[in-house]
DNA sequence: TAAAAATACTCCATAGGTATTTTAT
DNA sequence: ATAAAATACCTATGGAGTATTTTTA
């Protein structure tokens, strides 16, 4: 392509034809439209032409019939009518969808997720950028918790949730930034004994069935039962029923058929029939981390860095 | 479309930006190839970075991320890029086309045929114009004599042909174009007595086969012989063999089968074993003219008669 | 520190404005 | 005769050039 030629053209002079068409080829009326005057439309129209006619042309390109009133289209004047129409159409949408990826409204973000993290607070995270992004295209990949490091520095992934234990503050490529705590509550009926407390010695529920979600999805099933035990106790896991989405489990809890011992971001839901009481004598906790590269300049990381944020100072994730 | 947005951006700066992608993010070494030194360019992307963040962006848009070297395209960087590229490209195309219908070279052009001219002078201008304008799509429209003149006049058709004779120069809308006059010729086996003569009497027919172009293709077929009625002889046409492309009747020519009197149009064809000679006593002739209307400005017309008189002009249609 | 981009300025080409003439119905 | 486009001329914005400073690797 022949960037010398066509920077010769100027934007506003195809605009202005196209304006001028629109206004029935009446260029005080487009003029008058575009605020600006008839005398410079004329000229703009008229370089345009001259601009349209410096391809070594024995004949000069008019895109206009001047000697016909009301002024008429030439035969490629028409042609050039639909194809700039068009042309002009596409680079409309190119600034907007520069505009756009500039705010990060577009783009694609490939989270790393470990099965340690996926029923955590990820879905608050994706469910809300998502609502203010929608346009963008998160990729969940599932990564183990060994390979997440890597999979950054190769560009495999952008971001990643981890245990801030686990960090190692030597790498000093990666921006390592704690965003919550978690630990455990627990969910009782609303008209069990127990929801008189407002805390609740783990050793109290020694007798209770407690309904726990299935092994798979959440991570410190096997951390309760040592706690229980470390208490002194055999908890009564229910077997018979195996509930993994959150929702599910507070039923199960509201019809009574038992206790859950829950990470608290589940306090989120609330549902009618079940109380939270915190848990007391349960050492439990662990520190939340999003990871992500230093020199990562994508904006769309940044909006979801900012809607973490937002959520956090929300309360909706941290402040119990 | 916001023409009032659009139009001030300029081809240049999205041009300067393409190129400077071309040369890696080089400013210095992409002004060298767009023939501007560095600064200028500089300012151009600066410029179009200025007017992409004017809408109200909260944040500014940044093509280019100049912290790095080389230097590197943000997301909305390769957004606008990829989206601009097309764009203009598209407008590129849009130009070259306004400029190939500015010479004709596409476009449509509908022609009216009436069966009288169909086997004509038509084929030769047809197959002459399509060879210099491949582009431009050639309808043609079957018409009666009797409604060329207001179909043209409805732009149901641009052009036709017509027997000068029907004329009415009244029409002073129209304009008529006498291009040739056609008159018939004898075509003989080369080994005939009758090829030794330069011109040939119409009674020396009297005891000759003569192969005539099927009814239907042939517009003289009576008038041929009508005239040789009245030359006092009843011609023997043979009835045998029907051919109505020219090519087949001179092979028949050739093979000795008998002789043909055509329009002389045909002399375009030489066939080996087939000579013609003038047909001496043979008043019958008439004069061929195209016909159009005086107000149409379409290039694609005007090249359509240019290819005509040149026709004439190298005595393809009308020298003997 | 060296190569390249950004800045500061100067100049002039040209878009837009005003006044007027020309053109087409 | 009249409405609208073209032309002539003026003004001023801003693109390109030159010289210099700043930045990044």
């Amino acid at each position: 392509m022949d960037f010398q030629y066509l920077s010769q053209f100027e934007l506003r002079q195809i605009c202005y034809f196209l304006a001028l068409v629109q206004s029935e080829n009446n260029f005080t009326e487009a003029a008058k439209r575009l605020g600006i005057k008839q005398p410079p439309l004329t000229q703009r129209i008229q370089a345009l032409e001259k601009l349209l006619s410096n391809g070594q042309n024995p004949y000069p390109v008019k895109l206009l019939d001047r000697t016909k009133r009301p002024i008429a289209l030439t035969e490629a004047g028409e042609v050039f009518l639909a194809e700039a129409q068009q042309a002009i159409a596409h680079l409309d949408r190119a600034i907007l969808r520069a505009q756009q990826a500039s705010q990060g409204q577009i783009g694609r973000l490939v989270i790393g997720i470990t099965n340690v993290m996926a029923n955590s607070i990820l879905p608050e995270v994706v469910q809300s950028f998502h609502k203010r992004f929608p346009n963008v295209v998160l990729e969940m990949r599932e990564v183990t918790v060994e390979e997440q490091i890597s999979m950054l520095r190769t560009e495999q992934i952008d971001i990643t949730f981890q245990q801030a234990e686990r960090f190692d503050s030597s790498e000093s490529d990666l921006i390592f930034q704690p965003i919550l705590q978690e630990y455990f509550i627990l969910a009782v009926p609303a008209n069990h004994p127990l929801a008189v407390q407002s805390q609740v010695a783990l050793t109290a529920l020694k007798d209770e069935q407690i309904i726990l979600p299935s092994f798979d999805v959440f991570p410190f099933y096997q951390s309760v039962i040592l706690l229980c035990q470390k208490a002194g106790f055999e908890p009564k896991i229910v077997q018979t029923v195996v509930a993994s989405g959150a929702v599910a489990l507070l039923s199960l809890v509201a019809a009574g058929v038992g206790v859950s011992i829950l990470p608290n971001h589940v306090q989120t839901l609330s549902r009618e029939g079940v109380v939270y009481r915190s848990l007391r004598d349960i050492g439990l906790t662990r520190q939340v981390a999003v990871v992500w590269r230093g020199d990562d300049s994508s904006i769309v990381l940044r909006q979801f860095l900012n809607v973490i944020q937002e959520l956090i100072n929300l309360s909706v994730l941290d402040s119990w």
